[in-house]
DNA sequence: CTGAAAGCGCTTACAG
DNA sequence: CTGAAAGCGCTTACAG
C-alpha cells in the first residue's frame, strides 16, 4: 500500500530520485541510495505494476494462449506452463493464462487492449487461425510449434523431423528392414498439429531413403481402444518386430501390453519412441527415445520474445531445438 | 492503441461519457450509447488494463501460486490451471501464474505490490508457510486444499475424508473384511499434503468403525519401483483380495500389473480408488472410484475469492465438495 | 547528482 | 443525461 511518495518522504528525497533507484536507469549516490533502500524495506514498498505499466507502456507480462485438442496428451501442458513461467520470471515477466475456447478472440483482445507485451502460442496447427491477427498487427509473439507457414512470426520447437530420422536410423542401423509406425489418432494429423505432421513426414522420407519398410498404424483416441489395438498389434506374428512409436498413450501402455503377452524388449520387440518428458518420468518408460526438451523449448520461446520486444523490426526467426537420442537398449538386431 | 479520448472524439462526446458506457455504472441514452459503441468498434478500442487498474485499484487478475512436490502427480495441475482460468474469466478476471520455487516470496511480493487482487494457492500442506503472510495482511485468498489450520483463510477442496469413507463402505458392504490400502509415498504424508492425510485418516477411522482390517502399503516415489512393489503385492497370496488405492501412479499401473499376472477385476481382486480425473481419462481406468471434481473445486475457489473481494470482512468459509462414487463393477463378494 | 512538472489512460465524484 | 477536473502511482525528459 505504500507508494513511491511515501518512500520519498521517509527517505527525505524526491519521488523521481526514488524512481531512479527503482528503475536503475540513473546513477544515484550511494548514501542516497541506501537511505532509499532502507525506506523501501521499512515500508515494505513494492512498485505498483499497473502504474508502472501505464507510465512505461510495458506491462511486463506475457500472454500464453493455450488451446485443447481432444486427441492430445495434456500432461505435457503443465510442464510447458511452469517452464515458461520460470523462464519469463528471469526477465521480470509474468505469465497470464489465456485459455478461452476461442483462441482467436483472445488474441485479438490482447492486441487491442495491450494487456500483455507479447504472446506465446501453444498447440499450433498448420493454418492456425490465431496467426492472422498477430501477423497483421505486427504484435510481438512466438509460436511453440512450427507450422508450414509461420507468417513471419518467430517460432521455436523441437526438431521433430530430426528426431524421427534419428529413430529410423537407429532401427535401420540395428539391421531392421520392417517396422510398425505407431501413430497418433488420425484426427491429430488431420487437425494439422505441427509436431505430429513433421515427425510423420520425416519418418516416411527417411524410411524410404534407408530402405525401411514402414507399416503405419494410427491409433484411436480412446485409451481403452488404444490398448486393445496395441494388444492385437503385438499378438500378430505377421507384424514387424520393430516399432517406431509417436503416441504418448501408446508409449505408456506398450511396455505393459508386451509384458502381458510375455514379450520382452528388446528380445522380442525392438522399440523406439518420441514421447513427452512428463510421461517418460511418470511411467519410467525405458525405451530408447528422443527427448522432448520442454524446458529448452520454453526458454528459447521466452528468449525469442524478449528479442522481439527489444527489436520489433528484426526479421523473423524460426528455431529448431536439436533433439538427442537417449539410448536405453530397447533395440536388438533381428534374429 | 486507440484511447478513450480517441473514442470520445470520434463519437463527439466527452471522455467520461465513454467511460460510463465502458463501466456500465451510469445510464447513457441509447443514441449516445450507440454512437459510442460504433466508435469503439471502428477504432477497435479496448480499455487499457493498467490504466483501469490504476484508476480503480483493481487489477482484475488473480495470482495462482503453484508449487511442486516431487511425489505428486502433476497432470492434474494442468486441469486445475485451465479450470481456474475459465472460471475466473466468467467474472472478467485473468490468471497470473506464480511458479517460483519460493512460494512465500511470491506471496509476499504480490501482497506488497498489489499486482493481483487475490490469490489462489494450490498444493497445500499442513503448516504451509505461505499462509502466514496472507493471514497477517488480511489479503484476499483461497486455498485449494484443507489444512488443519486454515488461519481463517477461505478454503475449498474435495471432501477426501468422505471419499475415503465411501470407498471403505463399498468394500465392507460387499463383504470384505481385509483390504490393502495402497498409499502415496510416505514422503507425501510427511510433507503434510492435506488431501493425502485427510483421506488416510478417514479411511483408517472408517475401517475401524466398520471392522475392516486395513493393511497399509505405502509405495515408493520412483515409478519403476511402484510397478515392482505392486507386482509383488498382487502375487502374494497372503495379501487381501480387496484393494483401496490412493496413489495415481499405482492406479494407472494396477490394471496392467493384474492383467500381467492373469488376475481379473473383480474376480480375483476387488479394487476401489480415488485418483485424478485427468488420469482416469487418460488411461480409461475402469474401477469403482470417487471422482476428483477438479472443475467444481476450481469454480468454487473462484466464487469464494469473488465473495471475499466484495466482502473483505466476511468470516472465513471452508467448503468441502461432496464426492460421488462412480460404480464400475470392480468389487465382488469375496469367495 | 537531485527535484518539479507533465503525462501515461483510465474512473469518479461533482457540477451543470 | 453529459462534461470538466482531479487523481490513481508511476516514469521521464528537462532544469537546476
Amino acid at each position: 500500500m505504500a507508494t513511491i511518495g511515501d518512500v520519498a518522504r521517509e527517505a527525505g528525497v524526491s519521488r523521481s530520485t526514488v524512481s531512479s533507484v527503482l528503475t536503475g536507469r540513473k546513477l544515484v549516490t550511494p548514501p542516497t541510495r541506501q537511505k532509499i533502500e532502507a525506506a523501501i524495506e521499512k515500508l515494505n514498498f513494492s512498485v505498483n505494476a499497473g502504474a508502472r505499466a501505464l507510465a512505461t507502456s510495458r506491462t511486463m507480462s506475457i500472454g500464453v494462449v493455450v488451446r485443447f485438442h481432444e486427441a492430445e496428451f495434456s500432461p505435457a501442458l503443465a510442464t510447458y506452463l511452469i517452464d515458461l513461467s520460470d523462464a519469463a520470471r528471469e526477465y521480470g515477466y509474468s505469465i497470464v493464462l489465456l485459455t478461452e475456447a476461442d483462441g482467436v478472440a483472445a488474441v485479438r483482445r490482447m492486441i487491442a487492449g495491450r494487456q500483455v507485451d507479447g504472446l506465446i502460442l501453444l498447440s499450433l496447427v498448420n493454418g492456425d487461425p490465431r496467426l492472422e491477427p498477430i501477423a497483421s498487427a505486427g504484435f510481438p509473439a512466438v509460436l511453440i510449434g512450427m507450422p508450414q507457414d509461420t507468417m513471419s512470426i518467430d517460432a521455436v520447437d523441437l526438431d521433430f523431423a530430426a528426431g524421427a530420422r534419428m529413430l529410423v536410423d537407429h532401427l535401420v542401423d540395428a539391421g531392421h528392414d520392417h517396422a510398425t509406425f505407431v501413430q497418433w489418432p488420425v484426427e491429430l494429423y488431420e487437425s494439422g498439429a505441427t509436431y505430429a505432421v513433421r515427425f510423420a513426414d520425416a519418418a516416411r522420407q527417411r524410411a524410404v531413403d534407408r530402405g525401411l519398410h514402414l507399416v503405419e498404424q494410427p491409433l484411436p483416441v480412446e485409451p481403452e481402444l488404444v490398448r486393445r489395438d496395441l494388444a492385437e498389434l503385438v499378438s500378430d506374428p505377421r507384424k514387424p518386430r520393430a516399432m517406431l512409436v509417436h503416441n504418448d498413450t501408446a508409449a505408456a501402455m506398450l511396455p505393459f501390453v508386451l509384458h502381458e503377452r510375455g514379450l520382452r524388449i528388446p528380445g522380442d520387440r525392438s522399440v523406439v519412441s518420441l514421447h513427452s518428458a512428463e510421461l517418460a518420468q511418470l511411467f519410467a518408460l525405458d525405451v530408447t527415445s528422443v527427448a522432448s526438451e520442454p524446458l529448452a523449448v520454453s526458454q528459447v520461446a521466452v528468449e525469442l520474445l524478449m528479442r522481439r520486444l527489444n527489436a520489433p523490426d528484426a526479421s523473423a526467426e524460426s528455431r529448431l531445438i536439436e533433439p538427442s537420442l537417449i539410448l536405453r537398449g530397447s533395440v536388438a538386431r533381428p534374429a
